[in-house]
DNA sequence: AAATCGAAGTTGTATGGCCAACACCTAGTT
DNA sequence: AACTAGGTGTTGGCCATACAACTTCGATTT
């Protein structure tokens, strides 16, 4: 049983009090030393917990005043942006996914690049459908290194959530990155999310990392746009969001219609 | 002139030697010892500043090893997020902004929301065409509440960077909300954009406020596709990003075709 | 009435210390 | 050769303290 730090839990249980508006909006947190006698603990940890709140845009935090909470407060976790399923149950939907396609190959070049594999090495890729309530929201193209691909293999086709499944076997995602732009839809896309071949979808490229920073997954994700929207937040304690510029045509699909990019799955 | 804590300094520092390759990538950094002695700092000191690459996707961190330096580092600060010319410039590009509309209005709904403002407040909206070298590359609709629009009202109306003249008139942006999804050109975009009516665009919903929290900006960007793709790293040490369900209809614009949303600069 | 000053309260920066948890390597054992 | 145990190095968690920088508000002065 691994405990939970002090820090983190109290950042929980002040988390969870400003989500019920026990001080606000526009309301004031108690003093760090309030806090700290409150919780019987030093002001150190009292400020490590407030840091995570400050991080996620739940409390502003200026010297000489007591921290203020601010509205629209994001109520999410690290799990829940890392696995579709818990994000769709936490916002009431239910959750479904459907393996399309799923085999090993050698790694292209662009998931050696992600993946930090040598050439000679091959990768599981699967193509899944995910679904919202049973309405088509998001086709997934995943590579997973062989390590990690010999766990997700011989899952069922129709498993909800394999981020669950791969914590319990002991893989820990801790860091990832993801990079969101638009793409047209080609022809595998059209025909699983029920669109038009060439219309617009909000697509995220996204890779994990373990604590130590080896690759755990490459995806791209395709969603059907007007349900889903990406929300960040950053400030002056932490710039997580950045602009990219892309060269024309390079590394996006957009404009070429049919798709020549990255995915996996073309193969028969 | 304010001095920079020396955490922050050293911070930078260190991103610069990690840019510049002195470790690696791959390789690890100096341990929190190592790095005291060497900067003649406490261990606290030194662990706030590597903290600061920790959220930012540099190094990684976990117990028991020296840290390792990751690859593909995002090389921005806040500051080139928060302004379009900042972030033109670094990535070589000339920046262009021109004003096209703007003028005084009483503050609509989503604007007294999105501001925190009164029924009975106005508001600067103001209509700018932002170019990359040239080349039109994103529309921006910004509603500014009285006290900044003050500010912003007599530029010239080819100002390039508006950030950099509201940091010297003292209004410093402390944190921002970024919402990220997709819609289609209205007949504005298209005739300013220079593309096709109901072609796709990728749209960034912001708003920024000041270190109380105070709302600062109101801003709705559409970037043409193919040239600009958003970039965020979470982690489980921070996690800024958080997918949004949207009812359909609400809050989007998309499928509507003729943009009935939000926007500023729809009045003659 | 308005401006100035100062005290109290609060967060930020920095120091120093202690132990636990964990990774890594080495020497010894099996 | 493979496994085990232990020692060393390193980061994570937590504590206690001190002072600096800043906000806020009330009292005093102008």
């Amino acid at each position: 049983m691994t405990q939970e730090p002090r820090y983190r839990r109290i950042a929980e249980e002040l988390r969870k009090a400003i989500i019920e508006h026990a001080y606000g909006p526009g309301g004031r947190l108690p003093s760090e030393g309030t806090l700290a006698e409150q919780y019987a603990v030093s002001r150190g940890t009292i400020r490590q917990a407030l840091m995570l709140l400050r991080h996620d845009g739940l409390v502003t935090s200026r010297r000489g005043t007591r921290r203020v909470v601010l509205d629209d407060a994001p109520v999410q976790d690290f799990a829940q942006m890392q696995s579709f399923a818990r994000w769709a149950r936490s916002i009431g939907e239910v959750p479904g996914g459907l393996v399309i396609r799923q085999g090993w190959y050698p790694a292209d070049a662009e998931e050696q690049r992600s993946l930090r594999i040598g050439d000679d090495a091959r990768v599981l890729r699967v193509l899944r459908l995910r679904r919202l309530s049973g309405r088509p929201a998001m086709l997934e193209r995943t590579s997973y290194p062989e390590a990690v691909g010999a766990i997700v293999e011989p899952l069922r086709t129709d498993t909800v959530s394999v981020t669950e499944f791969l914590e319990r076997g002991g893989v820990y995602v801790a860091d990832a990155e993801h990079t969101i732009d638009l793409v047209r839809a080609d022809a595998e896309d059209a025909e699983h999310l029920e669109c038009e071949v060439a219309d617009p979808l909000l697509r995220e490229r996204r890779r994990t990392t373990d604590p130590a920073g080896v690759p755990l997954e490459w995806s791209e994700d395709r969603y059907l746009p007007g349900s889903i929207a990406f929300v960040v937040h950053n400030s002056l304690a932490s710039t997580p969001l950045t602009r990219q510029h892309m060269m024309p045509g390079a590394g996006s699909d957009f404009g070429s219609g049919s798709g020549s990019g990255s995915g996996s799955g073309s193969e028969s």
